[in-house]
DNA sequence: GGTCGCACTTAGAAGTGATCCA
DNA sequence: TGGATCACTTCTAAGTGCGACC
């Protein structure tokens, strides 16, 4: 079968990785020592493959590895490169508007014009009074993977959600006596009446085919971080023992710092400098001279306080704690939302980011660095011509208000740490992010019919003559086999040094001709997407091995290991063999593939719901570890798994004990041979019975939480997995989708929901 | 053809609040 | 009833990949 790729010996039991926030050397690096060789390499290179077309460019790597090399220039220079930035965006902007020819843009399979229709009113709509025209467009007949199914009439679909909800109430009622936790069946139910009745159901309608991405849009702006409030004046910062009044600038920099004194960060070299140098850039010329040396400053009565505010907040009473529910639901309600095309939908993120001190995973140079308050200046508002424009707080003014339909987002920014641009865009359950998560698993579904092609093109492609293709092959298996990420090239210096598939390095894999019995042996070790640690071994095939040992010859532990090939390259190449087909397309691909194959493989019809539960979760974790889906584990997990473990041990007493008085309520009863006698029997023996079940579902709870310690099975459930796979197999075992997705995970995957049936192949 | 900016997805951590249990 | 625990939500960093521009 196409799908399987032997990722369950692979990763899906390596249970070798560790988590651990990868501690990197600061070997990264020096260039010119980075590319010493390359000259040597490439006469290497040439003797071998008589090739011509490798040799330029790891002269380009080498070159632009090499223009940052003055660090002393780089603030200037990133001065300068936001304000490019900011300038090209201007331009961009008056050149971009909604009046203007649309751009050609490639959407899989989303091919026709738009051609607005009319809609009927409905209570879940939210009108513009400018805007009344109906905006529901048309589908593109060629277009078969998205085309959504056949319209159901009302009453068939009310027919069949009524039996489902009465399937659903078997499953439930033995069940109801027992524990109701939230996002649990009952509370489900409960909730669902809230609930309105008919929720759009965007993926029954038509897409836009030219590029745009909404007609009207309209919001009311983002939400901006409270004003500073200077503290109280008992609270005092002390420097060198003594108590200093700093100004507010100051004041409220070093609270940033105070809040975080709990945390490592605070203790970490480059986070303790880019703070302190941030924080004297908001000093006066006063505080600046006599503050000079971070070691002597004392920040703990402000820490105090705030955790003393944090316990009162907490000791709050129900009314005020009700109080500020309210006040939130109100902002919810009224900043948390927009209209677009018609329709009422969630906002994803409407609050702007507080100020504060930035937190960069791993080893990040720029961790401490002051993220500063973003100003209504700072904000770039979009939305639709004819839409009422959000207005900015009293006596200030939007940077700028934009009509540029062929984005989704709402609002953004920049961001002052890496002069990147932050967003506000709608929830996951909105259609704008719907149709685009569906799609990508269309994309996902059209891999699995050429797969194996692709997979025979590849291991052909390691017998070139090219180094550049044999590289991009052995890539490219990787990327298959290990469910790798791409690994675009990273500016150095701006952020910690990370690596995917095609920046893997020298000395990121180590090889083995043989180990622990297994031959061709590749132990990869490398700090992967949010500094987390990828470590793995596994047997690949004596031509890759081959290869590798050839890619790595005469190299230094610093050199690229593919030096011929990047994300660019290799997405190219892709896009060759399937229209819409890149290296992330496989990581989908195969987790959703992996999920299917093993529910299938673990799912015994003749198992009670929860032990159907416990199934998926497996197949669901054999995902997560195949993406290398870690977290910290959670810090009271040692405590929380020795309370179970008491738990465990008292249950294993109870039942001992349970034994105990059964076999004496036996004896008992051969003795006097009566009714009571014989009825205390039953009742030790149904009481041993409880108390078993009760011993085993402790215990496979034990071992579920022990498996996931390290193991976030949230990401690949979220991001990674068809979501029609989980809801065809939840309908195929009568298993309530509750149990699998929360009320937010129903949300978001509601067309999934809706559209596919029990006989649902991925 | 390469570089860079932008738009968007993917990611783990932190924060919050509901539920459990002594 | 209140503290502990855990599920869920929010936050925002860190990736990918496309396309404009030089």
């Amino acid at each position: 079968m196409s799908g399987d790729h032997g990722h369950k010996d692979s990763q899906v039991d390596s249970g070798s990785r560790v988590n651990d926030s990868h501690k990197h050397k600061d070997k990264h690096k020096d260039k010119e020592r980075k590319h010493k060789d390359h000259k040597k390499d490439k006469e290497r290179e040439k003797s071998k493959c008589s090739n011509s077309e490798y040799k330029d460019f790891s002269e380009k790597k080498h070159k632009d590895k090499v223009k940052h090399k003055d660090g002393s220039l780089e603030r200037h220079k990133e001065k300068d490169k936001h304000k490019d930035k900011e300038k090209r965006r201007e331009e961009k902007s008056k050149s971009s508007s909604v009046d203007g020819k649309p751009k050609k843009e490639k959407e899989n399979g989303f091919a026709s014009p738009p051609r607005i229709k009319s809609e009927p009113d409905s209570d879940d709509f939210y009108h513009s009074p400018k805007h009344e025209k109906s905006l529901k467009r048309e589908r593109d007949d060629d277009d078969y993977e998205l085309k959504p199914k056949k319209i159901k009439t009302e009453n068939e679909k009310k027919a069949k959600k009524r039996k489902q909800e009465e399937d659903e109430d078997e499953d439930i009622k033995p069940r109801k006596k027992t524990k109701d936790k939230k996002g649990g069946e009952g509370d489900a139910k409960k909730k669902a009446k809230k609930e309105p009745e008919e929720k759009w159901k965007w993926w029954e309608e038509e897409r836009y085919t030219d590029g745009s991405k909404w007609k009207f849009l309209e919001h009311k702006g983002p939400v901006f971080a409270p004003p500073y409030e200077p503290l109280p004046s008992n609270i005092k910062f002390y420097y060198d023992g003594k108590p200093v009044k700093l100004s507010t600038p100051a004041e409220e920099v070093a609270t940033f710092f105070a809040k975080m004194l709990d945390h490592e960060y605070t203790t970490k070299d480059i986070f303790r400098k880019n703070f302190f140098k941030d924080w004297k850039k908001e000093m006066t010329s006063e505080e600046k001279s006599k503050i000079t040396d971070l070691n002597k400053c004392n920040f703990a009565e402000m820490s105090e306080y705030f955790q003393a505010q944090s316990e009162a907040r907490k000791q709050m009473s129900k009314e005020e704690k009700q109080k500020i529910k309210e006040e939130n639901e109100r902002v919810l309600q009224e900043y948390g939302f927009c209209v677009m095309d018609n329709h009422k939908e969630r906002i994803g993120n409407f609050r702007i980011e507080p100020p504060g001190l930035f937190r960069g995973r791993g080893d990040h140079p720029k961790m401490g660095m002051l993220k500063r308050r973003i100003r209504p200046e700072d904000i770039i508002i979009n939305c639709s011509k004819d839409s009422k424009h959000p207005k900015p707080p009293p006596g200030t003014k939007w940077k700028e208000v934009r009509h540029d339909n062929k984005v989704t987002w709402l609002v953004s920014w920049t961001e002052n740490i890496q002069g990147s641009i932050k967003y506000i865009m709608l929830n996951p359950s909105s259609r704008i992010k719907g149709e685009k998560d569906w799609q990508k698993y269309e994309t996902a579904r059209r891999l699995k019919k050429c797969v194996d092609r692709i997979r025979a093109q590849y291991r052909d492609d390691w017998k070139s003559k090219e180094m550049r293709i044999r590289q991009r092959a052995v890539a490219l298996y990787f990327i298959d086999k290990l469910a790798l990420r791409a690994g675009n090239e990273k500016e150095e210096g701006e952020t910690a040094d990370t690596v995917g598939c095609c920046s893997l390095r020298v000395e990121h894999i180590k090889l083995y001709p043989e180990l622990d019995g297994q031959e061709f042996v590749v132990e990869f070790d490398f700090p992967g997407k949010d500094s987390i640690r990828y470590y793995n071994k596994i047997p690949v095939e004596k031509r890759v091995f081959k290869n590798l040992q050839l890619f790595l010859e005469n190299k230094q532990p610093e050199d690229d290991l593919f030096d011929r090939l990047n994300t660019s390259i290799l997405n190219k190449h892709l896009q060759e063999l399937m229209d819409g087909l890149t290296a992330k397309v496989f990581r989908t691909y195969n987790a959703s593939i992996t999920l299917q194959q093993q529910l299938k493989e673990l799912t015994s019809p003749e198992e009670n719901i929860p032990a159907k539960i416990l199934s998926y979760n497996r197949a669901n974790r054999a995902v997560a570890i195949l993406c290398n889906h870690q977290r910290a584990p959670p810090k009271t997990f040692e405590k929380s798994m020795q309370n179970l473990q008491t738990k465990i041990d008292a249950k294993k007493d109870q039942l001992s004990e349970a034994r105990r008085e059964l076999k004496s309520a036996k004896a008992d009863a051969k003795v006097q041979k009566d009714e009571k006698t014989k009825k205390a029997v039953e009742t030790k023996k149904k009481a041993v019975q409880r108390i078993e079940e009760q011993l085993m579902k402790l215990e496979v709870q034990a071992t579920d939480r022990e498996e996931n310690k390290q193991i976030a099975l949230g990401t690949s459930k979220l991001n990674y997995l068809d979501p029609r796979i989980s809801v065809a197999w939840c309908k195929k075992w009568n298993v309530p989708i509750e149990k699998i997705y929360n009320k937010t995970q129903r949300e978001k995957f509601a067309w999934a929901i809706d559209m596919a049936d029990e006989d649902f192949e991925f």
